[in-house]
DNA sequence: CCTTCCAATATTGTCGACAATATATGGATA
DNA sequence: TATCCATATATTGTCGACAATATTGGAAGG
């Protein structure tokens, strides 16, 4: 590995445990595929002592999964974990519209309201848009996350789910949600927050999600997402 | 230490994990004390590799935080993070509640309703209220988390919080919900949920909870939990 | 008396090696 | 040829020791 780009982190385990998922997350650690300790470890130039710590980390991100005296895999993506998933964030980023509806300031609503314009002038531009809307969706998401001021809430949200999804997305990458449709949403959502119309947030936050993942639902039947499995 | 109970478990770590979480839950480990690895691997027999393994999983846990190069300290307990415990909750349990609506079978309804009327039965006859509650409360609530068929949230709920939850209910064990005001909230959601009416379900889970969050939080404000850093 | 700096100590982070368990190999037998 | 078992190999689990960092305690200076 010719990868010299020491990311600076406080501990070796760390390091690891940003690195392993970004790897997860890309596709470079294949789906479904073994883990195998000596390799990464030789491969990272590290021991297996940090390795395991961190492993141990992405078993409870949900990203491999790790049995007695076997091993570890990655996770292999199916739809019934996807649409798991998906309700999950329903029940939480709802809530977390909900929360933000009450807490968030004035000024917050204002910026979150430029950054939606930025978003359709992107659009309208018409230059890369899929990244556009993927970049812009998340960060829409994030801003309502953090706004609902519930730590815990935001630490599963950011830490534990988005991992996941972000795979789920990346592996349906060629059937995406119109971004149009999805702006038209966002703004909806924003509106129901701004006028402290809480119920009315949640409900529309909700039905955001659920379409989103009606949408990654039938991009996963048609690809047939069933490669990956490359790892020995 | 005498404790030879030999907790059969595959690996170290994990037989560390649940013992670790024990002695949080039930006190032995200070709230906010610093934890010593050295101290703890001796006292359990074993070394610091499988010892730090369970600490990560803690901290995932939410039972412990660590500092890198610092060292792990037992969480304390405080009013806001009840709060956004009890709201995170909230929103997951609700969501738990609507989708048993949906799912569960007749035969656990049934079953359900055997365990209320068993719980009502304990009441009546008037012995070991606190205890009988207690049990029967968690009992009632994992039932319903696990009839909503949903892999990630029954993670999150059982593994998770669960564990913070326990902590809270423990350290004000002496102001209680009333025992026959649960039993009727009970009742009222599983009625929900048989009429297989998710809307009001969830709903009513949600006032369930976030009566039992404001309960805590008053008996926090009165005893005033700031002892408990007596770790060093 | 308080503050600052430095050395001594203790704790955490990391490593390489050994033990325990699982997997792969290959031969014997039906 | 297929199946079963025993051996060999590889991988995971655990350990003790060393390196790096933080904390403690005391001396020097203001």
């Amino acid at each position: 590995m010719d990868k010299v780009t020491q990311i600076k982190s406080a501990t070796l385990s760390d390091d690891l445990t940003q690195r392993l998922t970004a790897e997860i997350v890309k596709g470079v650690l294949p789906l479904g595929s073994k883990i195998s300790e000596p390799e990464l470890a030789k491969r990272y130039g590290v021991s297996r002592g940090p390795l395991r710590e961190a492993l141990v980390k992405l078993e409870t991100l949900g990203l491999i999964t790790r049995t007695a005296n076997v091993g570890a895999r990655v996770i292999d993506l199916n739809i019934d974990d996807l649409l798991d998933t998906y309700t999950l964030r329903e029940a939480m980023e709802g809530m977390a519209a909900r929360l933000a509806s009450e807490l968030i300031s004035e000024q917050e609503v204002t910026e979150l309201y430029k950054l939606l314009d930025e978003h359709q002038a992107h659009l309208d531009s018409n230059h890369d848009e899929h990244y556009a809307n993927q970049y812009g969706n998340e960060d829409f998401h994030l801003r309502i996350i953090h706004a609902s001021q519930n730590k815990k809430l935001i630490r599963v949200l950011t830490q534990d789910l988005y991992a996941t999804i972000r795979m789920y997305r990346r592996y349906t990458a060629d059937s995406r949600p119109d971004p149009r449709q999805a702006l038209r949403e966002h703004k909806a959502i924003l509106d129901a927050i701004a006028n402290r119309e809480g119920d009315l947030a949640e409900l529309l936050m909700r039905r955001h999600i659920s379409r989103a993942a009606n949408l990654l639902k039938k991009a996963m039947l048609q690809n047939s997402i069933s490669q990956g499995n490359t790892g020995q």
